[in-house]
DNA sequence: TATTGATCATGC
DNA sequence: GCATGATCAATA
């Protein structure tokens, strides 16, 4: 049974643990734009030690009782609470500031629990790209992230938004993704796409990306012809994300 | 227990 | 179907 949804009861009032939210309105379904980077932190800032349920009740969004039904919730409830525009286009959350938005579970230790999606796998083209024109590569130039405090004694509900913050990959960080990007796109290049697992890759990888292992996707072969095969994503690695909040 | 492969929600 | 947002849960 999945339809038994505890509604979050909490008044706008009671999302504000320290400090005031003034750029939500009560009733506001979603945030107005932020006019600046300096204005995005800010929000970025203020929002650190709201919990999820207070940020669901901003919204007087429903929780889901169970898990399952609750992925990407989160990274809604944050976009609505910034001010992200992109909805679900494929530009940048804030396309003006040029930056990415991503929230990130963290354990107890502080640690990611999770890797995090980058982007689709696009199998038709990637064999003829470059790195500098790729997806990945365009992606990982500014990103937002808003850590989430997810120990598993926290409900989703309890879970705590931390501080955020703005990184653009190191240069080492920039060439380790690339030799990555580069391996991973030689072998769909040579037609191997069957053969790519998430092993491949110290810190990008390749995953499945679709509603069921039964979803076909369009790719192409060695020699460009069609093929239908499983629509696949580049996700970054825990252990890389780790060191962007070490 | 860390990781991989599979899956869930929403909007157009 | 494909884009956005991710986490679940079986397995190594």
């Amino acid at each position: 049974m999945n339809g038994v949804h505890a509604r979050a009861r909490k008044s706008r009032a009671s999302c504000l643990p320290e400090a005031a939210l003034p750029w939500l309105s009560p009733g506001q379904r979603w945030a107005a734009a932020p006019s600046s980077e300096a204005e995005l932190l800010e929000r970025a800032h203020r929002l650190a030690g709201c919990t999820v349920a207070d940020l669901a009740a901003c919204f007087d969004v429903s929780l889901p009782s169970h898990g399952v039904r609750a992925k990407g919730l989160v990274g809604a409830l944050v976009e609505r609470a910034l001010g992200a525009t992109a909805r679900s286009a494929s530009i940048p959350d804030f396309p003006e500031l040029g930056i990415e938005l991503k929230t990130i579970p963290l354990d107890a230790r502080g640690r990611p629990r999770e890797s995090t999606f980058v982007c689709t796998v696009r199998l038709r083209d990637i064999a003829d790209s470059a790195w500098e024109a790729s997806p990945v590569c365009s992606k990982l130039t500014r990103v937002l992230f808003v850590p989430i405090e997810a120990g598993t004694t926290l409900s989703l509900g309890e879970r705590r938004i931390g501080a955020a913050r703005l990184w653009s990959p190191t240069r080492s960080q920039q060439s380790a993704l690339r030799a990555d990007w580069e391996e991973l796109a030689g072998v769909i290049g040579r037609g191997d796409v069957e053969q790519i697992t998430a092993h491949l890759g110290l810190h990008l990888q390749i995953r499945p990306k679709a509603a069921s292992s039964h979803v076909r996707g369009r790719g192409s072969d060695e020699h460009g012809a069609p093929v239908r095969t499983l629509p696949r994503g580049f996700y970054l690695r825990a252990s890389f994300t780790a060191s962007i909040f070490k």
